[in-house]
DNA sequence: TCACCTTATGACACCGATGTCATGACACCG
DNA sequence: CGGTGTCATGACATCGGTGTCATAAGGTGA
């Protein structure tokens, strides 16, 4: 592979020139550039940044850790639309200079040190950590020198988050809902443990009581497990039992897109039509599912891409220098989008607007 | 940041013994070792790839372009199983001791001569181009000595490539389905120009020919667009139009599972049941859809993953300087997944097997 | 006309590892 | 006891760029 020297030969000029003429510093006559390329060009070189790097401290190099890539056809929690938290990170990131490495776990925790080491031998400026879905971790240390960025996830040393807002997205579902008209709301949660679950929970409660509604019970049951099958069954019990009510509910709101997918075909095979006998709302807005779904569901964005994009810029201030006093993680919320499958009990008088709320 | 020096100093010891220590070449002392260790410890050393690679030319790095991620929530062709075959080619690669560079293109194929660039001035030792679906490319050119393979796709220069057996898949697809009892086959394909269209429709005309089934056009059209509503419009049109012939099918066979989440939608409010009345079976294997579905979709996987690891070996050995005559692109086949969306018209003698065809 | 500035260029050291070769201390063998 | 091989270690050059400083040529203003 030709390097610097070689150029320099060909062009009949100093390598510090073609150096110069690489990056654009200190001037160069037009006929020595001109030279300068035709050589380069002609012997197809291509600059090492391994030497380039030896002098100037700065790699250039961001290093993101995921499983998110290996999580994406798994059954577990959510399924895959975190991936787009790695998509608007590598968005804001192709806006600037510098390169983005993506690592993959391949699902497995603790093959993270190793990633890391790797990007640290590498000098990467910073390193970003996005979760597959809203939960803590604990990340082997990291020098102090190199910032991190944790998207979709928290801990407990205060390390800089940006989080999904669970508590505002599902309050303001159900505020929408409780404004269609509906009364007797039914939620099927994701596993109890996750804090995305509770933080939901808090808001559909908020909501309730907000409307002057009286929480009811019986009307929120956690329907997922590990196994799908277990987890289907389990949604045929909590949506019977809850039917079987005297007062049995008007809408299901559940844990994700791909539950509410499962509710679908148990509602239609109860024979009750969506969303004239029974509503049913999402969350995710998993748009696989969510705009392909007959009708059309009902969900919570969760506003991926902007939780990226968030963590790049955050990251890159931390990069530059800036020096911030790190506070609460950052909450990002999405809007509620309403499509076909929620019933409006209440003939809309204002036109349905899609609410779009992300600050 | 420390150096190899710091610690030689720290240690008492000369820096290629720090290195000897590092590398496990040369024999060290037990007790020069630990010192040695010790030393790097305290210091936090993380040794420095860009000084390691400017010596011994091997990188350790293999670059990946792909578009996968941020396709993955489009609405375009397929979705995001794609995303799989990164997730194979991940798991090869880490089992050796390489590390794989992925970046993505947002997309925008203009920007791949730039993502190959930066690959080179890392001096990755391969690189990997993966295509969201199946498709002709044309990339930069790369420098010889650089091995490449294409996965998901193909040029027209003969570079290695690994591609799905579409029409093995629908042909072995079909054939199922004849075997089921079926004779009326309708097939909702994807864009006419794909070339997965053209190969499932050989394959799809070769079951059909076998079994002596005569060919209907009026079974077979396209019904993908670029825009979703449009899109849903189609296939109603096609499906009624298909329903009202004087010798209706039996089955829709569909071009990809998300094609076949909306039949069901529109199969059902025409007030058919699925299968009872009418079977349906997708392709792709996406899962998310294929196994959440209700009845579970009868569908043909991909393979993606085994497409990534058979990607990932071949340019492996490439790198390795196993010199192969490329003859025709490795077709990847994948088995078809026989669920409850496919009505069996025969009471099942023998039983039904997953057939898993992978060679 | 000369001091001074700007432009264009090169010489040289240096970044942090590792490959090569040399060296000293022993152990072993005939 | 001397020659030879192995073990443990270090000195030094080198990889391919870039930062610093020096230098020569040409323009400009007092």
């Amino acid at each position: 592979m030709a390097t610097i020297y070689d150029v320099a030969r060909l062009a009949g000029v100093s390598p510090k020139t073609v150096s110069r003429v690489l990056n654009g510093d200190g001037p160069v006559g037009p006929e020595t550039r001109e030279a300068v390329q035709a050589a380069m060009d002609s012997l197809g070189y291509v600059p090492s940044n391994a030497a380039r790097m030896m002098r100037s401290a700065r790699s250039g190099l961001v290093g993101l850790i995921t499983g998110a890539i290996s999580m994406a056809e798994e059954t577990k929690p959510t399924g895959l639309p975190e991936l787009v938290i790695v998509q608007g990170i590598q968005q804001a990131f192709s806006r600037t200079s510098m390169t983005l490495m993506i690592a993959d776990t391949g699902g497995r925790l603790d093959r993270v040190p190793a990633l890391v080491d790797t990007f640290l031998r590498h000098r990467v400026e910073g390193l970003i950590y996005v979760a597959e879905y809203h939960q803590e971790v604990r990340l082997p240390p990291i020098p102090a020198g190199t910032p991190i960025v944790l998207a979709n996830c928290f801990d407990r040393h205060g390390t800089p988050a940006i989080l999904p807002d669970d508590r505002r997205g599902m309050h303001e579902l159900t505020r929408r809902i409780i404004a269609a008209g509906h009364r007797r709301i039914a939620y099927l949660t994701l596993f109890d443990a996750l804090p995305a679950t509770r933080l939901r929970r808090e808001g559909y409660r908020a909501a309730l009581s907000e409307a002057s509604i009286p929480f009811d019970p019986a009307l929120v049951a956690p329907c997922e497990l590990e196994s799908a099958e277990g987890e289907t069954q389990l949604l045929w019990d909590a949506i019977d039992r809850m039917l079987a009510l005297p007062d049995p509910p008007t809408i299901f709101c559940c844990g994700n897109d791909k539950m509410a997918l499962k509710v679908y075909g148990i509602l239609r095979s109860r024979g009750l039509r969506i969303p004239e006998d029974i509503s049913v709302a999402g969350y995710d807005n998993h748009r696989v599912i969510a705009e392909t779904l007959y009708p059309p569901l009902t969900t919570v964005e969760l506003s991926y891409h902007a939780m990226g994009a968030r963590a790049a810029q955050r990251l890159i201030e931390a990069i530059s220098g800036e020096v911030r006093n790190d506070p609460a993680p950052l909450l990002v919320g999405g809007p509620v989008l309403w499509r076909g499958s929620v019933l409006d009990h209440r003939p809309a008088i204002l036109p349905q607007l899609k609410v779009v709320r992300e600050d």
